[in-house]
DNA sequence: GAGGTCACG
DNA sequence: ACGTACGTGACCTCG
């Protein structure tokens, strides 16, 4: 690493802490070393060779030293086959991603970006006229005092464990019919989201050498095997409300010759939850192409497919994906807004429909008690130093935690494979076609327009049979000029 | 720097 | 009787 002279500015102090921690003390304090001598513009420090080299020479290979410490500890927790079949092979395909970057429309963003700020303003009047005071929006603390002392929405306020009173959107909702100003506070909290994190954020992060939008992926950081991106986020651009996707129209292809394509997949961790359990019931219902929503609803619900109302539905599928978080009856009411009581029954009636689902959770924390960890399809482990705990708390996290990551982190490894595979298979048919997002379960591909139809079968091929299964893994594309068309 | 909030899968 | 759904990062306030 020294000998390249150049480390990123990021992973100084790490350099200095796998030092410390694997090698009993740090060989150059890398972090001094560089100093102020880095181009952060570049992303990059430069350090002179001939200062390096007067350094001793047992201190100027910390690399190696710490590759000799760290390959048996992969052996000693099982994770070869995960660094050298999963992570390895997906460095230089992130760095390359990375590299690529995204365009993003500053024009339609700073347009927006003014069109928020005159909402925000006159939001904030409104609210400060109904509240009969000037005081802070953006102030959790001032907003609370304003609904709840001054107002008096509710009786007995909810409060947050530090005391003061909880003002989230959840709370909020709940008191919209009571004051005209929840509604409004709720619209200036929407509309400054947006400002701040998205319109205002993304064209400053322009890089001004690509003119493009250059985010940093980690690939061994979260607890569960999934990439996070920072600086900026690309991964929690806004999709869900309609005043959040005019952000995501911003996301365009390089130019009129090319085209966004997105591929994701469909359903998935409930497809893995099926896998992991093979529950005759669920995988029957993938391989028949059912709505997986509807076809467990009238399972539970004891009706025909056809028969099938709305709410049976929604409710379905809360417990659908409730199973990968490790569920409880009371987060299931919560979330439906009925009694615990009925809850409990649709999660009894779920699990006799399904009773594999039931054996595999019982299964998995029973190995979690034993081991102290668990694993995906592919070994990759997440500890878990509290399931044995004597603390009901924090033991009954370790359980949800337990159910979750297997089937979080195998879908994890299910897209870095096929990433990989993708990656090498655009070189290997000389494509132009960049890969340059990934958020979690979809890909994002700028390609040119000719080569769209042969990306799409490539992407979809790989991304199907990166983990060979028995339940169906299916994949839905789109392709358009931005990213909110691309769905 | 912690706490609260909210954007995403 | 516990206190409740999993995983993230960014922005703002306030002591």
């Amino acid at each position: 690493m020294i000998a390249h002279s150049l480390i990123e500015p990021d992973q100084r102090h790490k350099m200095d802490y796998l030092a410390e921690r694997y090698l009993g003390y740090t060989p150059i304090p890398i972090s001094k070393l560089i100093g102020d001598k880095g181009d952060e513009q570049l992303g990059m420090a430069l350090v002179p060779v001939e200062e390096i080299a007067e350094y001793a020479a047992e201190d100027a290979d910390v690399t190696w030293q710490l590759r000799e410490k760290l390959i048996p500890l992969l052996k000693e927790h099982g994770q070869e086959r995960v660094f050298y079949e999963i992570e390895a092979p997906l460095i230089s395909v992130l760095v390359d991603m990375e590299y690529e970057g995204v365009r993003v429309d500053a024009q339609a963003l700073a347009d927006y970006s003014v069109e928020l700020g005159e909402k925000i303003a006159i939001y904030q009047a409104e609210v400060q006229e109904l509240a009969g005071q000037t005081f802070n929006l953006a102030s959790p603390k001032q907003l609370g005092e304003i609904l709840f002392d001054k107002l008096k929405l509710v009786e007995k306020p909810k409060k947050t464990k530090t005391g003061q009173y909880t003002t989230n959107e959840q709370t909020l909702q709940t008191l919209a019919s009571r004051h005209v100003i929840v509604e409004r506070l709720l619209d200036f909290r929407q509309a400054s989201k947006l400002k701040s994190t998205y319109a205002d954020a993304l064209p400053a992060a322009i890089w001004s050498k690509t003119g493009r939008v250059h985010t940093t992926y980690s690939q061994a950081v979260t607890a569960t095997g999934r990439l996070q991106s920072q600086n900026p986020n690309l991964q929690n651009i806004p999709i869900r409300s309609d005043r959040g996707r005019e952000i995501r129209r911003a996301f365009v292809s390089r130019d009129s010759d090319h085209v966004l394509l997105s591929a994701d997949y469909s359903q998935i961790e409930l497809r893995i939850i099926a896998e992991l359990s093979q529950d005759p019931g669920l995988i029957e219902a993938f391989k028949a192409g059912l709505d997986i929503h509807k076809a467990t609803a009238a399972k539970v619900f004891h009706v025909g497919l056809d028969e099938v109302e709305t709410d049976q539905r929604r409710t379905a599928k809360m417990v659908n994906f409730g199973l990968a978080y490790g569920m409880s009856a009371f987060g299931l009411s919560q979330r439906l807004g009925i009694p615990r009581k009925e809850a409990a029954e649709i999660m009894d009636e779920y699990f006799i429909q399904f009773p594999a689902l039931k054996d595999f959770m019982a299964r998995t924390i029973e190995f979690a008690k034993e081991h102290e960890y668990v694993e995906t399809l592919t070994g990759r482990r997440r500890y878990l130093r509290d399931i044995n705990s004597r603390n009901h708390t924090s033991r009954s996290q370790a359980e949800r935690n337990a159910i979750n990551m297997p089937v979080q982190g195998t879908a994890a490894d299910m897209i870095k494979i096929a990433m990989s595979r993708i990656h090498t298979a655009i070189q290997k048919a000389e494509l132009k076609s960049r890969m340059i997002l990934q958020v979690h379960d979809e890909l994002v591909f700028d390609a040119p327009s000719s080569e769209l139809e042969t990306l799409r079968a490539m992407v979809v091929e790989e991304m199907r049979n990166a983990i060979p299964m028995n339940v169906p893994i299916e994949v839905e594309t789109g392709s358009g000029s931005n990213w909110l068309d691309a769905h």
